[in-house]
DNA sequence: TATTGTTATACTCTATAACTATA
DNA sequence: TATAGTTATAGAGTATAACAATA
């Protein structure tokens, strides 16, 4: 019974994300945004790794994220950086503790409010962040090759309608 | 060092995660695809929850695939769906175990090849799978109003090219 | 009372290694 | 030996609740 399907050949397919489904029926998935963007998330978070992970073992794209958004905003404090990158303040809480174990970032308690702290990048975090754009940046140009030239323009300007909510000026945000 | 940033600079990129952190300088984040596309699959994430788990609970993006493909291919192997999906068959098998339990999935073990199973779905799982879609693809739709009338072919065309590794035929999952 | 940083917990997704039973 | 399904484990990301100190 069964082989409702004919030839099942040990066609063995190399592997990535959409390639060996070649005779698979995907359905609906391949015109869904939610599925697409995942299998882009993952792709590019692959390149990410790969970047990053010789050299600076431990920094993925949250601790990214942090570093570069402390290193812009000198003195921001914890709570901003959390709703700024939309993650929770409990879950921000190990990724700062890691970095400052790094020595690439300094806690330093506010003196005029006891609750908070104001976070700055230490020197060495300060280099250690230009390193890591000098890693990523080419890799995901790398990437967008894939996209042809004005490509990788429209697809950040897309996400960006995506992901702003409505009144927004999504046009000023390109370099 | 380096910068020695002026206070707080109103820079080029007000757009991004939320409007609560307009005055806040994401630096190179919004001109990364990695950050964005992973703002926007969170977006499109929830967006899926909040159609979905009012009625179906426990159907997350990957219930959801698996149902998808294995629809669209009766008697598809495990291994063919991990492979299709982008996961591996370890994380599979809880995932396929949950749907059976579900009753919506049935493993029919392959009487050629003893180590093979056959997968199918119930009556109940296709039927759940329309009523699944009839809730997933409006919410899409209303997503997609962001993107003006073509933006989202344009967005799964640019997320087909970034996913293709070079020259494979994307058209192969079209409907 | 509300906020800030924190702790603790649980659940999901992901990544490996290794096992069984078949082939 | 190679493959298919499975088990087990560990790590990261996410989501809540609750707490102490401070406002």
């Amino acid at each position: 019974m069964d082989e409702a399907r004919p030839s099942r050949r040990k066609s063995i397919t190399p592997p990535g994300v959409t390639e060996s489904t070649a005779q698979i029926d995907m359905g609906v998935l391949p015109h869904l945004m939610g599925y697409m963007l995942r299998q882009a998330q993952l792709l590019v978070y692959q390149d990410f790794h790969h970047a990053v992970a010789a050299g600076s073992p431990g920094i993925r794209p949250p601790q990214f994220s942090i570093l570069e958004v402390v290193n812009r905003n000198p003195g921001l404090r914890p709570s901003d950086v959390a709703t700024a990158l939309g993650i929770s303040r409990a879950n921000l809480v190990p990724l700062l503790t890691d970095l400052a174990t790094l020595g690439w970032l300094r806690r330093v308690d506010d003196e005029t409010d006891g609750r908070a702290q104001s976070l700055h990048l230490t020197p060495l975090g300060a280099t250690q962040l230009e390193d890591l754009r000098a890693k990523i940046l080419p890799h995901e140009d790398r990437l967008a090759t894939r996209l042809g030239p004005v490509g990788r323009d429209m697809l950040l300007l897309l996400l960006h309608a995506l992901t702003t909510p409505d009144g927004e000026t999504p046009s000023s945000g390109q370099k």
